[in-house]
DNA sequence: CTGTTAGCGCATTCAT
DNA sequence: ATGAATGCGCTAACAG
């Protein structure tokens, strides 16, 4: 370690012996210097290899450039996905990217919010750990004027800012695929009861179903834990039924990939006796033999990008004035498997 | 926005007519503190919410208890495994992660890099861009005493702190076991050709042919870009050899997908007229009909774990008398694709 | 055009 | 056991 002395400001005044107020305006092109001075101070600071602290340029002018992201887990895809249209759009800004795994723990959340809060960070994207009821640790942010944008896992309220996918609509779609295909008994698989999308899922299903004047069946409705196992069991179930399906929505691809595996293991061949219609379209879908016949993709860089673009929006704006709250939905898409 | 006014133990100086700093080493817990005035100015910071401003703390105390995290794309699998792996790590010892994607771009590397310095990161774990060459930007971080690990993509040199994946080690395991399962004739599917991975993967394949007694013929050695046209240029030329391969061996699980794909429009049957080997032992391939016969896991998690342990290590040893740098290969296993 | 001064919030050394 | 004073590096209001 060399660890020569890190110039400062003061050390190049010293040199010059000039005031250090003149030597942070001539580094920031101040109309008021003197292009002499300017350019002798600019010169020195080169030589110097002269860097700001930002550290304590951050402490005096109240503002940090940046921004804290907390989500459940880094790994996987679709958060992956979003994370990375955030530091894309943060780095454009010139914004910096703090982040923090909250592993679904409500507990981890609170630290992981505590420290960025204490860190000053300018504002906060957050998806929900999967546990988190209570927003008081959200709110309590207000009281230092930082901004909040949920994403994915967003609170029920219309009074935060939030991006989500749309799951009316790209259920919608997916629902009405499956019905141009003939399908009249459809099933789903959802994730745990508690999670929102899961009910999302239902209540859109059933309005679809309502419009077409179909019977509504809720024996047809599965829920999960997205583990093999579990899909497995739901699939049972929707196997089991007087009536089964001729085609069902899952809630993401792995699991309609699990409840495929079942099926094949139960002599029921997907694509053929059954058909499955999933959400995220994974890229891996284009190996697969036997894939679910259609996927809703759902744009996680996208929605990333999003709730960066708001959060950059309020944070240029006066702290005074900010915009409402706006609630954004991205819209899926149904990709359809090439046979 | 509220935005009462944040306290600082100023103000809960000013309230109790104490001194700020009787009431800064009151919060510290400091013995030279009067239980009586220790209890009242803790029960005020409580009930003010009093958080110390960390910004502040950073710039008087010249240490952040961040460590910044500079690596290509945080979508890719790998990458997505490392980070997660290295918060886990962070969080654990109380450091913040600042990240930043140099989307193998240099100019993005060094760019980021700088911002990263003049926040004074305390730490640094860098995956380099594709094209970087020259590590100055790198080596002039020691002025500033900001240690680097670097990971995956790592320098040549030994005087330099890395983790990377043990290329040999995990090649040999796979020839190896190709050799056991009759294949004389092994073709290679590398990245491109200046990957310093390309090279080892090739060297690595020699020696253990050498020791074989087997003729070395490098026509079995074939390049790609990486792209699913590139790999079918690839497996194309191996195929269309006199001789061609009964097995090959891939630098990724994608990319031996992709071969394979070609391979089946050839009417050349996976795992039957030809086999494959891959890297990375991506979750999918358990859904696959027809998969790569094995996968070599190169756990991303732990990578990205053993990188933030070294730093850890760096961080907490005083300045002035570090260990010497570790060059750390983490062991790959190859697990086999149960028919 | 340039210098002087103050202060951001905190930890800390030196008094008392 | 407590207070006063200092300074980290930088910006900016104010004064010439």
């Amino acid at each position: 370690m060399t660890m020569n002395k890190v110039p400062t400001i003061k050390e190049i005044a010293k040199q010059l012996k000039i005031s250090v107020s003149t030597v942070s305006r001539a580094l920031h092109d101040h109309p008021s210097i003197g292009l002499r001075t300017k350019t002798r101070v600019q010169e020195l600071a080169k030589e110097l290899g002269y860097e700001p602290n930002q550290t304590a340029i951050f402490f005096k002018q109240r503002k940090t450039f940046t921004i804290g992201v907390i989500l459940p887990y880094l790994i996987e895809d679709f958060f992956a996905g979003a994370i990375s249209g955030i530091e894309e759009i943060a780095m454009q800004h010139k914004y910096n990217v703090l982040i923090g795994q909250s592993q679904d723990n409500v507990e981890r959340e609170k630290e992981i919010l505590t420290a960025m809060k204490n860190q000053r960070v300018d504002g906060i994207i957050v998806s929900l750990s999967k546990h988190t009821k209570n927003l008081d640790h959200f709110t309590a942010l207000e009281k230092y004027g930082i901004p909040v944008v949920f994403f994915d896992r967003v609170p029920a309220s219309n009074d935060y800012n939030k991006v989500a996918f749309n799951m009316p609509q790209g259920t919608h779609q997916a629902i009405t695929y499956l019905m141009e295909k003939g399908h009249r008994r459809i099933g789903i698989i959802n994730g745990p009861e508690e999670m929102k999308s899961s009910k999302e899922r239902t209540d859109t299903y059933m309005e679809v179903m309502q419009k077409k004047r179909l019977k509504i069946d809720l024996t047809l409705v599965a829920y999960c834990d997205l583990t093999r196992e579990g899909t497995a069991e739901a699939m049972e179930s929707l196997l089991s039924l007087k009536q089964p399906p001729t085609a069902v929505l899952a809630i993401n691809d792995y699991v309609a990939l699990d409840a495929i595996q079942y099926c094949k293991s139960k002599k029921i061949k997907n694509n053929k006796d059954i058909f499955f219609v999933s959400y995220a379209n994974l890229p891996i879908t284009n190996y697969l033999e036997s894939p679910p016949m259609a996927s809703i993709e759902q744009y996680p860089k996208k929605q990333g990008m999003k709730a960066a673009d708001i959060l950059m929006e309020l944070l240029e704006s006066p702290e005074d004035q900010r915009p409402a709250p706006q609630n954004c939905l991205i819209d899926g898409e149904l990709v359809i498997h090439g046979r």
